[in-house]
DNA sequence: CCAAATTAGAAAGTTTACTTATCATTTCGA
DNA sequence: TCGAAATGATAAGTAAACTTTCTAATTTGG
């Protein structure tokens, strides 16, 4: 490797791949889409979440850190409710909560009053990793928008809310 | 169902769930934070993607029309060129070629001067799909962003590009 | 009160996206 | 030139995010 640092990102080589071969932003159409910028970011974002959590021990998306925040608020909410509150179906969020349920951060139980739900609870791992996990999940949104200022986070985030509101 | 219309969003319920009784913007620590938003937004994203290419014929993510793109523009580019040119790892790109592939758009052979090295090109149905596809990709675009101003937009998209430039 | 509609959850299947590992090939350095 | 390093691709495994379909339970309407 003659010393020369690598320049990798999520596996992606990011060297001058092929000499410049490539006709990078000559002609392609895609690349300044918002389609394919929001999936970078998002991509990029994912990234960022998974490396300052696991940095702290845990390996926690931000749909598992969500429902976490869910359930600790309204305990006894139902996979349905914990769905609708994040904007999920309800497959995903079973199977987001089987693996808080493998990792012992919450616990599911069938409700006294309707048996077909399920009703959720933090466990006291749960509830431990959680106070543990919020300073982190904090301090990491701001190295997610690393390369804006201060005002540009501020009006970046407004223009995502309005973007996406009242669907 | 007595007429009333229901308010679906990917499976989504977007009804009261419960009447309220979820305490949803009073404690919850993750629904204003950016990993949370950009995961909505990029969601977002990729339902209005699939919306419209299905409605023209098509179901073609963002990924797979960037990786059209990307062979269109660069004819005899191998895989790991295409994962470098659209920021992915080269694993989930042999997949999405693989799926181009069967679709019938590109075709992959084995290069001359490299035999590790897979060959891509468009199909004639691949062009022809491409040419059809740029239109409706292109005003997808601003379907995504509907909520947003065109100054809004254009704001927005700087602010995107800034934070996932060179990591 | 009972049949029909609705709802909660889960199961199965698909696509995307990643990590790690492996194999084959190519290139580089001693 | 020969062995080591690097590279292209694939395979296996995990997680997320859906769709569709199914069952079980509960409401609701007649």
């Amino acid at each position: 490797m003659s010393g020369a640092q690598k320049r990798f990102c999520a596996g992606v080589w990011l060297g001058d791949f092929g000499a410049g071969i490539w006709r990078r932003d000559l002609e392609m159409q895609a690349l300044d889409m918002a389609g394919h910028l929001i999936r970078r970011l998002h991509q990029h974002s994912t990234q960022v979440y998974a490396a300052h959590t696991r940095e702290a021990g845990f390996d926690i998306t931000s749909v598992q850190f969500a429902a976490l925040d869910a359930i600790r608020v309204n305990p006894g909410i139902d996979q349905a409710g914990v769905a609708a509150l994040i904007a999920y179906d309800r497959p995903t969020i079973g199977e987001v909560i089987n693996r808080l349920v493998t990792k012992g951060l919450v616990e599911r139980a069938i409700s006294d009053t309707d048996r077909r739900a399920r009703v959720l609870r933090l466990t006291p791992e749960g509830e431990a990793a959680f106070e543990r996990l919020l300073p982190i999940v904090r301090k990491l949104q701001e190295a997610i928008l690393e390369n804006l200022t201060r005002d540009e986070r501020t009006a970046f985030l407004a223009l995502v809310k309005a973007a996406i509101r009242e669907r």
